[in-house]
DNA sequence: CTTAAGTAACTAACTGGTGCGTTACTTAAC
DNA sequence: GTTAAGTAACGCACCAGTTAGTTACTTAAG
C-alpha cells in the first residue's frame, strides 16, 4: 500500500537487510554469467531481468548500475562468448601442426566446443534474430576474427605448398563450412531428433556426425583421393 | 487479397464499427500468415498477439477462437512452414533426374528456398530454442520427412549403381550437411557480415557461396576426382 | 430463431526501469 | 591515528506501461 510510514523510527528499524561483502568485479561477473545462462535459454525477449538478478544473487538495481539495461547486458554477454571461442581457437596453436592435422584438429575443436558450450549457439541465433545490432560495436572482436581467418589461410597455404591441399580455396568459405556442419546439427538437434526419428544426440550419433564432418572437410580441401 | 468489404453504417448507432464480411477460412489464413511474419521477426516471446491480430486485419479474440492461444498458434505456423518446404522438395521430382544432376538440383533448391523464405530459418531457430516442443505433435510432418529421406536414398543408390557416387553414404547425414551449409550462412548473415567485414549478402557473394556449397557436396559423394 | 463470426472493452499478472535511502570502503585533513 | 567527507556498491519498493487471455456483446448467415 501507499501508506506513508516514514518519519518515525528513523534508525535501527530495518530488521533483516542482507548485505553482501563488497566485490564489484565479482558481482559484475555473476550478473554476466547469469545473463549468459538466461539469454541462452530464453532469448533476449524471453529472458527476465528480475530472474537474471536473482540467479546472480544480486538485484535488478545492480544490473542497471553495471550494464545500463537489458540490451546493453545482452551486448556484453555476446561479446564475451565470441571472444571466448576465438581465444580458445587461438590457443590451439594450429600453426605448429602439419596442415592436414591442423585442419582436422580445427574441425574437431569446433564440434567439441559447440557441444560443450551450447549457450554459444543459442546466443548467436538470438543475436542474428535481432539483425546483429548488439555486436556492431565489438571492434576488438573484429580484429580477433581477422586473425583467425589469417591463421586458416596460413594452414591452407602450407598445405598447398606441401601438396596435400588443392589451391584456390577461400579461407572464409572454408571457415563458414567448418562451422556450419557442426552448428546446424546441434542448433537443430531438437527438431532434427523429432523429424528424423532416430538417435540424434547419443554418443554413437555424435561420434558418427563428427566423423562425417571431418570427412566432408578433408574431401573438400584435399588435392587427391 | 486483403480487400475489406465494410458493411457501411449498418444501423446508425455505433458510428465507426468496421464489420468484415464473414469468411472463417480466410480469417484463419490471414491470422496464420500474420503470425508467421511476426514470429519469424521477433521469436515466440518477442511476438505480440495484439500485433498479429492487427496485421491479420482481425482481432485478438479470433486468434483464441481459431487457435486457442499464442503457443498453439506458433505450433500451427511451424507445421505449416515445414510442410511447405517438404512439399516443395517433393515437387522437384528428383527421381526423374540423373543422380548427379538430382543432387546438384537439391543443393541449389535448398539454398534458393532459404534465400526466398528467410522466415523458415528464424522459425526453426525459435522452435529449437524451445527444445522443439511445438513440433512434437506434427505426425503428418514426420511422414513427409521420412519420404524425403527415402528419396535422397534413392538418388544415392542410383548414383552408386551408375558408378558416379561412392557407396556407404548415410542419406540423413548427407541431408543434414546439404541443409547445414546453406542454413548456417544465411541464419548467421548479420553476425557473419559484421565479423568477416566483407560483402556477405550481395549477389556476387551469394553466387560464390552457392558454388562453394555445390562443390562441397559433390566432392563429398563423388566416387572419383 | 439459432449459431457462428466478429468486435471492443476489460483485467490480472507481469516487466523493464527508477527513486531513494543505506552500507562499505577510500581518502585526506588534522 | 582519528575522523569527517566523499564515493561506489548495494537493496527495497514501487511505477507506468504492457501483455496474454477473457467477458460481454453485436451482427451476418442459414
Amino acid at each position: 500500500m501507499l501508506v506513508v510510514e516514514e518519519c518515525m523510527t528513523a534508525q535501527s528499524t530495518t530488521p533483516e537487510r542482507k548485505v553482501r561483502k563488497r566485490d564489484a568485479d565479482a558481482t559484475r561477473g555473476r550478473i554476466l554469467a547469469a545473463a549468459k545462462t538466461e539469454f541462452a535459454k530464453l532469448g533476449l525477449a524471453g529472458a527476465r531481468v528480475d530472474e537474471i538478478a536473482e540467479r546472480a544473487g544480486s538485484n535488478k538495481r545492480m544490473i542497471y548500475h553495471y550494464f545500463g539495461g537489458k540490451e546493453a547486458l545482452f551486448c556484453a554477454v555476446l561479446e564475451e562468448v565470441y571472444l571466448d571461442i576465438r581465444n580458445a581457437e587461438r590457443a590451439l596453436e594450429l600453426d605448429a601442426l602439419p596442415p592436414r592435422d591442423a585442419m582436422e584438429r580445427l574441425v574437431r575443436f569446433t564440434w567439441d566446443y559447440y557441444l560443450a558450450n551450447p549457450e554459444f549457439i543459442t546466443l548467436v541465433n538470438s543475436a542474428n534474430l535481432h539483425k546483429g545490432k548488439h555486436l556492431e560495436g565489438a571492434d576488438r572482436l573484429k580484429l580477433r576474427q581477422r586473425e583467425f581467418v589469417d591463421m586458416v589461410q596460413r594452414i591452407l597455404d602450407r598445405g598447398v605448398e606441401s601438396g596435400v591441399f588443392r589451391a584456390g580455396i577461400d579461407p572464409i568459405q572454408l571457415n563458414i563450412t567448418i562451422a556450419a556442419i557442426g552448428y546446424y546439427y546441434l542448433t537443430n538437434r531438437h527438431t532434427g531428433g523429432i523429424l528424423f526419428q532416430r538417435d540424434y544426440m547419443g554418443d554413437a550419433a555424435l561420434e558418427a556426425r563428427l566423423a562425417f564432418n571431418i570427412d566432408t572437410i578433408l574431401r573438400l580441401i584435399s588435392s587427391e583421393d
